[in-house]
DNA sequence: GGACTATAATGGTATGACCAATTAATATTG
DNA sequence: CAATATTAATTGGTCATACCATTATAGTCC
């Protein structure tokens, strides 16, 4: 199964998963009965409800007393979470809510919030010095500081949401990480930027500065994936140039 | 204990969180041991174990076989269902995200999609006449044909998202209901104009359509708001007469 | 046909036993 | 005495089984 699934109910849990997403447990049925799912997987009961329940927390399932246990459509992070979304979908996103949440931050933020946004600065300076760019914890606050001075819990909590998948995700990160290595001293300039139109006040600057900061990273990722389809039609052609060549020999 | 918990293990837990709460099982600190809490509850083991199990699983709680079970400091809530929400603040969410929405879409919307469009305008239509005017099934259709016409599985989640959120609320839902009832022609008037928008392929006036349409939601969701907090203050003013009027004749 | 009742199916909880991993105590050894 | 190896106690992990409460189904009766 899975990496050394030490307990058991975690192992039931994770088969139970894949076979929602397979199919054989659609979305709004009813699964078998727990002692039917003992036998199939040749677990006792009280394992089968342990990953039931473990599930049911997560909100994956729903127990119904006398009647069954139905599967409910999964939660919107873990959907999030699915390769299904593409780095141009997620960047996308994360203009629009992070530069809405910018321009309503200009109207709120408060002198604290302006003090704590200047030591994320600070720290992206020290990062950027002491070679250690790969780091995005100061660029993280930065933004964080400001999705909270938006004072909208629901843009907070979704562009945190956001920041998190975009860190699950290899091919983002490594395209993320790229942009900002490459070019370090406009990224801070940038920062710089949209530091100066939340303290003027200027909702339609900041959020014009929060825009243009993504946008260059959204067009460095289309660059990113051009190269990479590119290096992928010239391996592909190499391989079939060398397979040509050994017919040819034979 | 809580509101008909039914099942047990639900009501342990609910427990051990408020005697973590307390302080009495600190962030760090080892749980005593699943028999010893079985006999301190009065429950079986096997109870204290899913207790646990779901707990775990909502990261409140970290097992290690042979050793014990630890608190751990209590996740971020990452669920917009756990967390209240204010009727404004999901009302703006909404706006930007779904303003931005009709903006892709105007660019994207295929043939289909705008017929079907013109379906739910014909149903909403229909709903008027036929006194339903409580249903918001087709409205939501709308909406929907256009979340997803903008080709982003991100805003397109969210906004399904945000709009099951609305529905679960009681006070937003009500207030929602109030404006919907007391203007339906207009409503629907602003529905075909962002039909319109759309139609044309004009992305500026696409966004400003539904922006505006949902700035009147919001206006009225303030006026109720209002009216509200105006009626508590005059029912306690009245309240106060009363009793002073008493006062009085005593 | 509709309301009611008996029956079966399903989840809910409890006991007790045994295993495996960890930790603490103890004995062994240098 | 100290470091190490061994043993024992503690703790979570799993299982088998039994019985209860709730729900759903089938059957019955009017």
């Amino acid at each position: 199964m899975r990496n050394s699934e030490k307990r058991l109910y975690r192992a039931v849990a994770n088969e139970l998963l894949s076979l929602i997403d397979t199919g054989e447990f659609p979305v709004g049925s009813r699964l078998p009965a727990e002692r039917v799912l003992a036998d199939r997987f040749s677990v006792s009961r009280p394992t089968i409800r342990e990953a039931v329940i473990a599930l049911e927390a997560k909100g994956y399932l729903q127990v119904r007393t006398g009647s069954g246990v139905y599967v409910l459509d999964p939660p919107a992070e873990m959907q999030l979470m699915s390769v299904t979304i593409s780095p141009f979908e997620l960047i996308e996103a994360r203009v629009f809510l992070e530069g809405e949440a910018a321009a309503l931050a200009a109207k709120m933020i408060t002198p604290e919030q302006l003090t704590q946004l200047q030591q994320a600065l600070e720290e992206m300076a020290d990062e950027n010095l002491q070679q250690k760019q790969g780091s995005t914890v100061a660029d993280r606050k930065f933004h964080s500081i400001i999705s909270e001075a938006a004072n909208n819990r629901v843009l907070s909590l979704y562009i945190k949401q956001l920041w998190d998948v975009q860190e699950r995700q290899d091919h983002i990160n490594r395209a993320h990480r790229a942009v900002c290595l490459q070019d370090a001293p406009r990224r801070l300039a940038e920062h710089e930027a949209i530091y100066k139109a939340l303290a003027k006040k200027d909702a339609a600057a900041a959020r014009n500065a929060m825009k243009s900061h993504f946008s260059r990273t959204l067009s460095a990722l289309h660059e990113t994936n051009e190269e990479f389809a590119v290096s992928e039609v010239r391996r592909k052609a190499s391989q079939m140039r060398e397979r040509f060549s050994i017919d040819r020999l034979l």
